[in-house]
RNA sequence: GGUGGCGUAGCCAAGUGGUAAGGCCAGAGUCUGCAAAACUCUCAUUCGUCGGUUCGAUUCCGACCGCCACCUCCA
């Protein structure tokens, strides 16, 4: 069984099979840089670098694009507001994005192009789309006429009666009809412009997409990732603007993230109710909200409660515990010395085999992360069982175990003691050490020299030297 | 008004036409001089309510109740 994508324009579960052999093509929809990412922000982005890693995983060839919005109307309303030019404002907090996906352990994306930068290529497209009467200009501004694509609402199944109908479409009596939407707007005065045939304006948000992705990944790209909230109209208006362009299928697979809530409700911006990335990292390792936002597959609602990290953070102890004992064990044996092949060790192995299997099968049935961390829990009680009495157990059996969780967890994202860094090792060595001298010092005052050399000799041994002085004991590692 | 989704133990959350993964919490135990930590075990005859289909449904269908989202910028 392959790979299998829950696809938005068809309402299914689809067998997933790339346009070119072996490669991946991803675009994802990234943020609009007038402030820091809320975590919820984080979950799509989270979501998208771990599709990724199963791909490279799975042996494909991944080519991820990821733009960056920076140049909009909430971009130009708060640098007003800070009193600084919008470029100014979109630079920073770009690069606060770039800080805070990496310090969550997402990788950067293959191409993260800027709105600003791709200028002419949107233009080129606008004007393809005017000259096959898919677009008109009304004083200085560009609209795409809904009407011209016959195949318009297949994404988001709204039909136009639907649309009209809400009370919530705005009517502009410039435009032919209300669904049109900007493809280019005539600048406003004191806002940022780009010159153009139609006049100094700026462009419409659904024309970067479709520029970009097109641009960085060709005509047909295999996976569009986003928020769902970008089903409509975001991504419906990219699928018209670019297949009336091109001709050719834009996207093949739309995957769709769902919202993160908070008590109940969706977190968002303009609901005030959202969580920095940056605050909750500042709190928690990135394993405890990878964990966290993972925890429930990516397109169901998953909801934040004030103490959803705390619980993250015993079930990363639990995983991390276990992968500490494994490893000290298959660091330190001699494998080619315990041969067992007790009934034990065969269950063990049967174990690490099937949970294989399964968290396969639950990646592979469209990114189900929540269940393939549990297969990976249920490794751990059977580990843990066996590490019990670890003379019934193979090493090479219990050396496997540590390769498969280590790899998987790794996968998700919620294990990296190997890539922290010494500070980090410090920070955890430094309040057991100063327990340990604590201890041996009451031991010195009772004049037990055996505890107090055996702490001494044995620290020793691990690179850490103790030096005695008369106003207490010290610590250095060598 | 239109469209889509959800309702599984104290909490979070997978999943399936054949009788419920995993995590957290809690209880019991192992270990320990005592704690702590760690580990082990236990913890839903039941999947919003009521009907229907079926040998059998939590899973399919219908109705109802409750909650959420999109239709306006939002991941």
């Amino acid at each position: 069984m392959g790979l299998r994508i829950y696809n938005s324009l068809s309402r299914e579960l689809e067998e997933f099979t790339p346009l070119k052999d072996g490669h991946v093509s991803i675009y994802s929809c990234g943020p609009t840089v007038y402030d820091y990412i809320h975590i919820g922000n984080a979950r799509t982005a989270l979501v998208t670098d771990i599709i990724r890693r199963y791909f490279e995983y799975r042996g494909y060839n991944v080519k991820l694009v990821q733009n960056i919005t920076d140049v909009d109307d909430k971009i130009i309303a708060r640098a007003n507001a800070n009193g600084i030019s919008p470029s100014q404002l979109a630079h920073a907090n770009s690069q606060a994005y770039f800080d805070d996906t990496q310090r969550l352990g997402i990788q950067p994306a293959d191409v993260h192009p800027r709105a600003t930068e791709h200028i002419p290529e949107m233009i080129e497209l606008i004007q393809t789309l005017i000259q096959k009467d898919a677009a008109y200009v009304v004083d200085g501004s560009v609209y795409y006429r809904v009407n011209a694509f016959k195949e318009y609402g297949k994404l988001s199944r709204r039909k136009p009666e639907d649309l009209l109908a809400g009370a919530r479409v705005e009517v502009d009596e410039r435009k032919e009809d209300p669904r049109d939407f900007d493809l280019w707007k005539a600048a406003k005065p004191g806002e940022p412009y780009w010159k153009s045939p139609w006049g100094n304006g700026r462009p419409g948000w659904h024309i970067e997409c479709s520029s970009m992705a097109m641009k960085h990944l060709g005509e047909t790209i295999d996976i569009h990732i986003g928020g769902e909230d970008l089903l409509f109209p975001h991504h419906e208006n990219e699928i018209a603007q670019s297949e009336l362009a091109t001709g050719c299928t834009f996207a093949r697979y739309w995957v769709h993230i769902a919202f993160l809530k908070i008590d109940g409700s969706r977190m968002g911006k303009s609901e005030k109710n959202f969580i920095f990335l940056r605050d909750a990292l500042d709190k928690h390792p990135a394993e405890v909200i990878r964990h966290f936002l993972i925890s429930a597959h990516y397109r169901h609602p998953l909801d934040y409660a004030s103490d959803s990290l705390h619980t993250s953070e015993s079930a990363i102890k639990r995983l991390t515990n276990c992968l500490q004992a494994l490893k000290k064990i298959a660091e330190t044996a001699d494998s080619t010395q315990n041969q067992k092949s007790s009934d034990e060790d065969k269950c063990l192995m049967a174990a690490i085999q099937t949970m294989q299997t399964r968290f396969a099968e639950a990646m592979d049935t469209d990114f189900n992360t929540a269940q393939a961390m549990g297969t990976i829990f249920s490794l751990i009680t059977q580990v843990n069982k066996s590490l019990m009495d670890p003379t019934e157990v193979s090493i090479k059996t219990l050396k496997k175990a540590y390769n498969v969780i280590r790899e998987t967890s790794q996968i998700l994202g919620i294990y990296s003691m190997d890539e922290k860094n010494v500070e980090d090792t410090f920070t955890y060595l430094k309040p057991l050490l100063e327990l340990l001298l604590e201890i041996r010092q009451d031991a010195r005052n009772k004049k037990d020299w055996d505890t107090s050399d055996r702490i001494r000799d044995r620290l020793k041994q691990i690179n850490i030297e103790i030096q005695d002085s008369h106003d207490g004991s010290t610590w250095k590692l060598l």
